[in-house]
DNA sequence: GGATTAAATACAAACGTTTGTATCTTTGCG
DNA sequence: CGCAAAGATACAAACGTTTGTATTTAATCC
């Protein structure tokens, strides 16, 4: 059972392979009481058009590709979720790869999407990228390119980003404001401008509210629960009683730490988190989290694609809300409004 | 910035486009030295094959099309990652689709797959669903059809599940044997055999236990956490002191309730919940879960698929394992060895 | 050394669409 | 009625590969 072609239409109503495509493209060159046949015809036969000769002749697939570190986090499977709506809306096809974190993997699936033609790239690039170049020479002429949450800001494409300065800045206020007097950070990897730029955000509200700032309570270049672990354990040696951490899975792995050093949160530590993961809400004490929305990025990163003549090196930012939870509520409520 | 074809390198070559074509796939029809030069020259023009002329000519894409509910659960985005990882190795691109669990939304991503000359389709059918006619008939002769975690047996395919059945058991006598007496189950919907299949399981151990089956303490058709709640205030009304719950999110709001209800859990109150979701060791108390491997089922979709020639209707099940936490251990762990 | 065979490469058609140009119809107008 | 101008459709080339067949070149043997 051959797959039906226009071809095959055109034979069975005596008409043109040309006329055909044009009628069911919706050409003005064709009469309106033809098409309606011809689209009848196509249903009737169970026409469906062949993509790869429809893309190989304009010279573009309608597909577009999303290059994520891990796919089965939630803060990327919920982009390309928000991505994947947008861009089927409008036609597309969505082709996902996945990096693992490790540059070879990246470069790897840059080359896989562009043999297959996609009209545009939605990447955050991974932790082992710390330059641009391979990207930037990937994406020549007619590949639009999008970045979004782990972005390199040289680059002249759009953007989609958290606002990870104002979030860092406010969830650090936030336990200032709750009385914690020596605030740490779990920074994460310094790789990533996301994760500099949360760290400035803990910086400027230490320095705004005249706290001093200790090297020796920043901790780089981790995000998982064993080095939060390990590392709140340090912090906790060195007098913490409160950390931002830049990632929820740490903060989880230092509430642990504090759990066995006796100490009650949030009375004697604080922490807030960032990511608010589905866990926030369930672990015990819940833990206080910056709200990301990565559905939203990636409506937003895949709008950015659509948009015909965008401006050059638009950057959109998508504020963080914290969600004050018990982790860092030393206070009672009242006393905070 | 043209893109460099195989003419362009033929020309450049003095040669003709097909022995390009034959000396890039490795053809034994071309001289090993000429390949060499050719794989030089194609090297140092950037070369990048066509896939969408390639796939054009040959009939087919390599490419795997996955169907899924949703991309952003856990479960499902861990298969995802394990299919693509195999599928990459092989040289295939992976097309992402969701359902949200609705049958139209099925349907136009079947329709997107075939249109796209898919060589095989990898799908977990949504919760509407209920019957195999648009899949049957949507996959005809030459693409390869994969059902996993949720499938049909009626369709002559490879299958990958869990044991579903097995898995209930097994968390149904431990319960069992943990001395509970009246045992409850939020089954989860009953369109999905999988859900059948645990509910089975359910039943079969009550019975090899002499236990009597009471319906009014088994309830359908859900699956989150605010009807896991809702159930289990009803099931703890109607008297049950244990619950094997066929979600975790379910199960979540079931301990919420029998909080509520001020039972202590694991003494007045037992569960165990499917899923071995991350949350289920962070949450107070630690709920016991029946682990699935989402990225092996995954890893053997994929390999199911790329089996050449396997026998029709091949179904690979994979064991669940229960992995006992403090919501179900009454007994000291001495006494149950 | 010429005939026979094998090895290497060239030729050309095909995959199903799209699209610029050419041809044929119809319509409107003087 | 005849002619120009639209209007509608046909023709044909092209997109970049792949692949069966034909042709050239090199190797082998008596």
């Amino acid at each position: 059972m051959q797959k039906t072609t226009i071809t095959d239409i055109a034979k069975e109503l005596n008409l043109t392979p040309s006329t055909v495509s044009r009628a069911l493209a919706g050409s003005s060159r064709v009469k309106e009481k033809t098409r309606v046949v011809i689209e009848e015809k196509a249903r009737e036969m169970g026409y469906e058009r062949n993509l790869m000769a429809s893309n190989l002749r304009r010279g573009v697939a309608n597909a577009v590709g999303i290059i994520v570190p891990r796919i089965n986090r939630q803060f990327f499977s919920n982009v390309i979720s928000g991505a994947e709506s947008v861009l089927n809306e409008a036609g597309y096809t969505v082709l996902i790869c996945q990096t693992h974190e490790k540059l070879e993997d990246e470069k790897k699936a840059l080359s896989t999407l562009l043999r297959n033609q996609v009209a545009g790239i939605l990447i955050s690039h991974s932790i082992e990228t710390s330059e641009e170049n391979h990207i930037a020479q990937a994406v020549t002429g007619d590949v639009r390119l999008v970045q979004f949450d782990r972005v390199f800001y040289d680059l002249p494409d759009a953007k989609v980003v958290n606002d990870n300065y104002q979030g860092a800045y406010q969830a650090t206020s936030h336990l200032i404001r709750q009385g914690y007097k020596r605030i740490g950070t779990l920074a994460g990897y310094m790789t990533s401008e996301a994760y500099k730029e949360r760290l400035e955000g803990y910086k400027q509200a230490l320095r705004d509210a005249g706290m001093e700032i200790d090297d020796s309570i920043i901790f780089k270049d981790t995000i998982v629960k064993e080095t939060g672990y390990s590392q709140g354990m340090i912090a906790l040696e060195r007098g913490c009683d409160a950390l931002y951490s830049a990632g929820d899975f740490s903060a989880l792995g230092a509430v642990e730490a504090a759990k066995e050093k006796g100490l009650s949160v949030p009375e004697e530590f604080g922490i807030v988190g960032t990511a608010n993961e589905n866990f926030t809400e369930i672990m015990s004490p819940t833990l206080s989290s910056l709200e990301l929305s990565p559905n939203r990025m990636g409506r937003l990163a895949a709008e950015a694609f659509l948009r015909p003549c965008t401006e050059e090196n638009e950057i959109v930012t998508l504020k963080m809300e914290l969600k004050t939870r018990e982790s860092s509520q030393r206070l009672s409520k009242i006393n905070t409004k």
